[in-house]
DNA sequence: CTAACGCGTTAGTGGACGCTTACGCGACAA
DNA sequence: TTGTCGCGTAAGCGTCCACTAACGCGTTAG
């Protein structure tokens, strides 16, 4: 169910990226709409939707014309997974250096 | 309390970043410690966790010759808290999609 | 059918970035 | 003090990437 082309962390690093997912956090957006209130152009947005799409992060949905992108809750979370993997993991190291102090490092 | 340099998610966007990163969530480590069993030389190892402490991801603490290098609690519980935030726009979203099917886009 | 709309894709370009090599500085040992 | 260790930094280079302009395809309206 993962294999993804890339990684949600590389996909949320550009912040013209991060803008665009944080506001199809709020609610589904076709593409033109998205274009508008960014600085870039319509193809950008297209090329950017590519990246979170092929990290798993937003899905699309044909309606006419247009191409309606929303967040996929599965890619969220998995990242929001990782990330508290990464906090619990750093709550403990944290116990065991108070534990034994002279430990800490090497 | 804010400002930092550099977002979290820009920073842990390099895979070697955050293979470093990962690392220094189990317990703190040493500069030349880190650069062991890391495809890469040891000042590309410094200049990562330059980003990292710029992005309030880490903290360093000199220990005679040596630099210890720690995870920051407080720069990851603000990355935790804005993907909690995410999250919860993304549910909320989801929520309003089922109640109002035909508004969903626009 | 013809025109207009919305979108994805391509080619090309400028700038950012990760990496290495070389160097300089502070800290400890002899 | 002299030598060694550990680290940060500067310079240079190759590569990736975000962006734009131009084009092509499917869809809807007239």
């Amino acid at each position: 169910m993962d294999a993804y082309a890339t990684s949600g962390w590389t996909a949320l690093a550009d912040p013209t990226r991060r803008a665009i997912f944080e506001r199809l956090v709020e609610r589904p957006y076709a593409v033109g709409d998205l274009a508008v209130g960014l600085p870039v152009t319509r193809p950008a947005v297209s090329q950017h939707l590519k990246v979170l799409k092929g990290a798993g992060l937003v899905v699309d949905r044909k309606a006419g014309k247009r191409r309606i992108y929303r967040v996929d809750p599965a890619g969220l979370a998995q990242l929001r997974a990782e990330l508290d993997g990464f906090w619990t993991k750093t709550l403990a190291a944290y116990k065991a250096a108070v534990e034994q102090p002279e430990k800490g490092d090497q």
